[in-house]
DNA sequence: AAAAATTCAGTTTTT
DNA sequence: CTGAATTTTT
């Protein structure tokens, strides 16, 4: 046990964090070494040679790119295990870090059932920031900060931006603090203070990008909070500078593991790196073709660099894919083929038959919706002809999540299950926010972003000039904004109604202060008088919107959820670093995620809406990116497709509502990197080939309307590298628009007005025949037969004669 | 100071 | 088209 500490002369502060860490060491060591050594490894048995090589590799840098679905996870648990196993480790001296909690867990989950006892003893295994919180608690003070400082989320961020920014007489509105706060973030993840900021950057936020970032800095200090960057770049600062102190860590961490290695940024490269450079046993498992989050930081360099940065380091590649058909994979690895620069991997599968991918183009989003909903309800029952496959098995992957809606309205009105994965997240909800600046108010009095959210919520009669008195008082004085408070009222600067319930509020957060040290309460209780104290609770039951029996049952569960921690201390950093709330509900859902919060999972049946050119690959992408943005996204079709075990869906629309205005799309550039021998195009009757709704081109005769030929459409119909398809994808060039086009996927002209006449007889898909009543724009007014007066867009509606059959 | 009206910007993706 | 945020009205 004491070979992990310094012997000898070493500086006090070291010797006592030592004792520090004493609890850690004891906590995790358990098994003797040799104990362990003389037992078999059944552990093994169950690897490919790839798999096997990795987790027996040790010493050494390792780099294993590992690519979707080829038991990445159980390499990475194993090889841990192994390290216990041999003696080569204790738990306590193994550094894995993952992106997220759930890999986090599931990673401590799988340790713990290998070994056949909770991993509760793997302290050092956990996401980045979480680690970082814990280093920083322990020497906050080598960066100017005490160790009981505030994590402070994206809203307190953008709030405390806004201020200075006010400070500083600047119209938010054409530099909106938003903005400032992605830049500030992008230097952090690039491991830039401000003082290291690049000249080149000097014009960021109207050349005072710089400026406000120092300030902001300051700011955090004094209120002693940081912010999510934070976390990693005062760890580093903390390494950089004291030297003998990252010693100790290179001794302490003996063997380090990195989950998601793609994804690292640049702080998060250096950390590791600083930590590793002592005995560069470092694994780091990674797949360069799933790097997604290149918008945030993340540099692929860092995974194709890997060799470079750790000499002799051993590279192994994990290709041999359990999860999905062979079909899926040559899908996939079709499209992923078109990206540069690629450390080259090519998975492949013993696994037979199976279907192919299936493509299907649709009129609009919301026909896409409707045909996935049946298809869903079909696979389920098993009437496609293949095994029934349940809800939970199914999903449906965006690109970006406002393409959601149109499935959750469709869901609705046919009543299908469905569950919407990252959706908008519990802790960032308005009310569960209010709630938990008041508990942050309580526990720590100089939270003054927590004061300023709950000062006049609920409304306590305190508006603008009351509260810029606050803040006046405060600063002058240099106190918290409760004490300013507190001087204010003492200075009788505020009276009235709004004088009577501050002193109230006051005096009530002295007194739940109080109740909270006292510890006669459990912290359940304490939290519901506070909540209905304060009139938190009141507040809501009082409000006459929908909603707000929602949000009253959201506060019950927050109070619920209090019972899993200890106090309310250890409940606020938990939310601050663990922001999921994947409730595990026991029903059968089809689930509806973005892409992005599809990596590392997998289901049996995958639908992947939406490829269209502009939504996916997304056209800011490329806008702001370009290559590399496209790239990316080709990534991102590439996790798509390597979800799907069995069943891969792939659909596009022809019209989509963009910004409350409809747009004719392309179909995806991706789409025609899908290789043809593995994809199956399903083509509805009578949806291409000029038919329903193709609004034939009225503007102006003198161009005579196109038309498709009967022999031309059946042409189309049986594969989308027909000549039709080929003309389409030649057209998708002239990004103009302004000449009316003609397409399988019905290409209308957006500028030309409509030129339907009233009284005209007219065809639309859904309502059937009618007459024209009305003409406003491009909206039109029809009485139809059927379904009586309706608003239609003019597109939707084709003249009587056109309907060719 | 609060409610109502009006403008405005925004749709990737998130630890 | 929507929700947020700002401005105007009460």
């Amino acid at each position: 046990m004491n070979k992990l500490f310094p012997s000898g002369a070493e500086n006090s502060r070291l010797i006592a964090m030592s004792s520090f860490d004493e609890m850690d060491a004891f906590e995790g060591a358990s098994l003797s070494a040799r104990a362990m050594a003389a037992r078999p490894m059944p552990y093994l048995d169950g690897l490919n040679p790839a798999q096997r090589e990795a987790v027996e590799t040790l010493d050494g840098p390792v780099l294993m790119l590992a690519g979707a679905g080829t038991g990445k996870t159980k390499a990475l648990t194993t090889r841990i295990v192994h390290l216990l196993s041999t003696g080569k480790a204790r738990t306590n001296e193994i550094l894995a870090v993952t992106f997220t909690n759930k890999a986090a867990r599931e990673m401590k989950e799988r340790v713990g059932r290998m070994l056949g006892q909770p991993a509760e003893g793997m302290p050092w295994l956990g996401t980045f920031h979480s680690i970082c919180v814990k280093l920083l608690r322990r020497h906050a003070e080598l960066v100017g900060l005490k160790s009981n400082f505030t994590i402070l989320d994206t809203d307190d961020q953008i709030r405390l931006l806004k201020q200075l920014i006010k400070a500083e007489g600047i119209d938010d509105k054409r530099w909106p603090a938003r903005m400032l706060a992605n830049i500030i973030d992008d230097w952090k993840n690039r491991a830039l203070t401000p003082e290291k900021v690049p000249a080149s950057d000097a014009s960021a936020y109207n050349y005072r990008g710089t400026e406000f970032y120092a300030q902001y800095q300051a700011r955090l200090k004094a209120l002693n909070a940081v912010d999510f960057g934070d976390l990693l770049l005062h760890v580093v600062e903390i390494f950089q500078t004291n030297p003998d102190l990252l010693a100790q860590y290179h001794r302490w961490f003996r063997f380090i593991l990195v989950d998601e290695y793609q994804d690292t940024n640049v702080a998060q490269y250096l950390w590791l790196r600083l930590l590793a450079a002592g005995h560069k046993n470092i694994c780091c498992v990674g797949d360069d073709d799933q790097s997604i989050y290149g918008w945030r930081g993340a540099e692929v360099g860092n995974i194709l660099r890997f060799e470079k940065d750790f000499s002799g380091a051993k590279v192994i590649r994990l290709e041999q894919n359990y999860r999905s058909t062979a079909h899926i994979l040559a899908a996939a690895s079709g499209v992923i083929r078109g990206n540069e620069g690629r450390l080259g991997k090519e998975l492949w599968t013993e696994a037979e038959g199976g279907e192919k991918l299936r493509l299907i183009g649709h009129w609009d989003g919301e026909e896409e919706a409707r045909w996935i909903g049946e298809e869903i309800e079909a696979t389920q029952r098993g009437t496609r002809g293949q095994r029934p496959i349940g809800l939970n098995e199914m999903a449906i992957l965006v690109r970006a999540s406002h393409q959601m809606r149109a499935f959750e309205d469709r869901f609705l009105t046919i009543g299908l299950p469905y569950r919407v994965i990252g959706g908008p997240r519990f802790y960032e909800r308005l009310e569960i926010r209010d709630a938990m600046a008041y508990f942050r108010q309580v526990i720590s009095p100089d939270d003054d972003l927590a004061f300023e959210r709950i000062v006049n919520t609920p409304k306590r009669g305190l508006g603008d000039k009351a509260q810029q008195t606050l803040q006046t008082v405060a600063r002058a004085n240099g106190v918290s904004l409760v004490d300013g408070a507190r001087l204010a009222l003492d200075e009788g600067l505020i009276k009235g109604k709004g004088g009577t319930a501050l002193r109230r509020l006051v005096d009530d957060l002295a007194r739940w202060g109080r109740l909270a040290g006292d510890g006669d309460l459990s912290h359940m209780e304490l939290a519901e008088i506070i909540l209905d104290e304060s009139g938190y609770t009141t507040m809501w039951q009082n409000d006459k919107n929908p909603d707000s029996p929602g949000r009253l049952e959201n506060l019950k569960e927050l109070v619920k959820a209090l019972e899993n921690f200890e106090n309310l201390q250890g409940f606020l950093e938990h939310v601050s670093l663990v922001m999921d709330n994947d409730k595990q509900d026991a029903e059968q859902k089809v689930s509806i995620m973005t892409l992005h919060a599809a990596k590392g999972l997998e289901f049996p049946a995958v639908f992947l809406p939406g490829w269209e050119d502009g939504l996916f690959p997304s056209q800011r992408s490329m806008d702001e990116s370009g290559l590399k943005g496209l790239e990316e996204e080709r990534r991102l079709a590439y996790v798509g497709i390597t979800r799907a075990e069995e069943l891969c869906t792939i659909s596009f629309a022809g019209n989509r509502r963009v910004f409350g205005q409809w747009q004719s799309q392309l179909p995806s550039r991706f789409v025609d990197e899908l290789p043809e021998e593995h994809v199956e195009v399903l083509t509805p009757p009578g949806l291409y080939g000029g038919g329903y709704g193709a609004a034939a081109p009225r503007a102006g005769f003198e161009e005579a309307p196109i038309r498709s030929t009967i022999e031309e459409r059946m042409a189309q119909a049986d594969g989308y590298n027909s000549p039709g398809w080929k003309r389409m994808q030649a057209r998708a060039g002239e990004r103009g628009m302004s000449q009316p086009k003609e397409s399988r996927t019905q290409i209308i002209d957006l500028t030309a007005t409509s030129s339907f006449t009233l009284g005209e007889r007219v065809f639309h898909q859904k309502f059937g025949y009618g007459v024209i009543a009305g003409i406003e724009g491009d909206k039109l007014e029809v009485d139809f037969e059927k379904a009586g007066l309706k608003k239609v867009v003019a597109r939707f509606v084709t003249a009587r004669d056109d309907i060719p059959f």
